[in-house]
DNA sequence: TTTAAAATCATACTTTCGGGTGAAGTGGGG
DNA sequence: CCCCACTTCACCCGAAAGTATGATTTTAAA
């Protein structure tokens, strides 16, 4: 960043020694007003956007790695009628977990993780656990 | 874009005049030149810098939308010696499907796919395929 | 307070998964 | 030609997952 206004403050200096020195040597006296006014102009636009993609450069990068936080799709949760408890099982399935550490990790027996998950799948119309987290992705149910 | 080069070419225009009236009338004879090119430098810096916003912001979006093209990893696929075949089946699994369903794809046996799975699993120093799964996209040996 | 949905658990049964072992065929490189 | 990695397949066994059905308890809402 220090770097960049460096690098910029340079730029802008040296294009003034240069236009200056020209100015006062050959091209003034040859050249109208309004192509030297242009010519600096457009000169400067050039830096101006060269400056501005390096400060946005950042930005864009930012964007890529920090992209996609997470929102829960509430709505669709709703809509296919899925439950707290369900919604529960569905995120430490996909992190992986066999029923059995579902079960030990919500404190309930694994009974009820086998039912928590068949209504899931009913509810995800799916068949496997795969698939269900799968789903539960597109539509974006968990990260 | 379109409207945005209008945008520009509107604004080149309009500061070239409003500096040629300036120019004739009042400031030339007073200020120095150098102020003077510098004032021109300055406003073109600054309508380049938001010019070059305005065509990197398309970009930016782009990169959100269109985000992750999936390039296949080979270097770790090589490093931890996962054959074609067993990649295939390692897709095939975070489709979702089952070990039978993958044996119909592939034309093979069931008890082919549980060893290419099995040595699968070792390989990627998993348990479940649902963690298979999980690796392989954090490994970018999937999409 | 009644009622419905959600959450809990159980039992029984079937299917799928995964581990372990062994073996046979194929193709490329030393 | 032989070795090695890959692929293919088989059998056995136990664990995990999934299906079906029924029942009890909590909880939130009407």
């Amino acid at each position: 960043m220090r770097k960049t206004i460096l690098l910029y403050g340079l730029a802008i200096a040296i294009l003034i020694i240069v236009l200056k020195t020209i100015e006062y040597r050959y091209l003034l006296r040859d050249l109208s007003v309004e192509i030297y006014i242009g010519s600096i102009a457009l000169i400067f636009t050039a830096v101006g956007i060269w400056g501005g993609m390096r400060l946005t450069q950042r930005k864009k990068i930012i964007i890529k790695e920090a992209a996609a936080p997470f929102v829960l799709n509430q709505q669709e949760l709703e809509r296919l009628g899925i439950s707290k408890r369900e919604h529960e099982v569905l995120e430490l399935m996909a992190q992986g977990f066999s029923n059995q550490e579902i079960a030990d990790k919500l404190f309930v027996s694994l009974n009820t993780i086998k039912t928590h998950s068949a209504n899931l799948f009913v509810k995800l119309e799916v068949k496997r656990r795969t698939q269900a987290v799968q789903r539960g992705k597109e539509l974006h149910l968990i990260p």
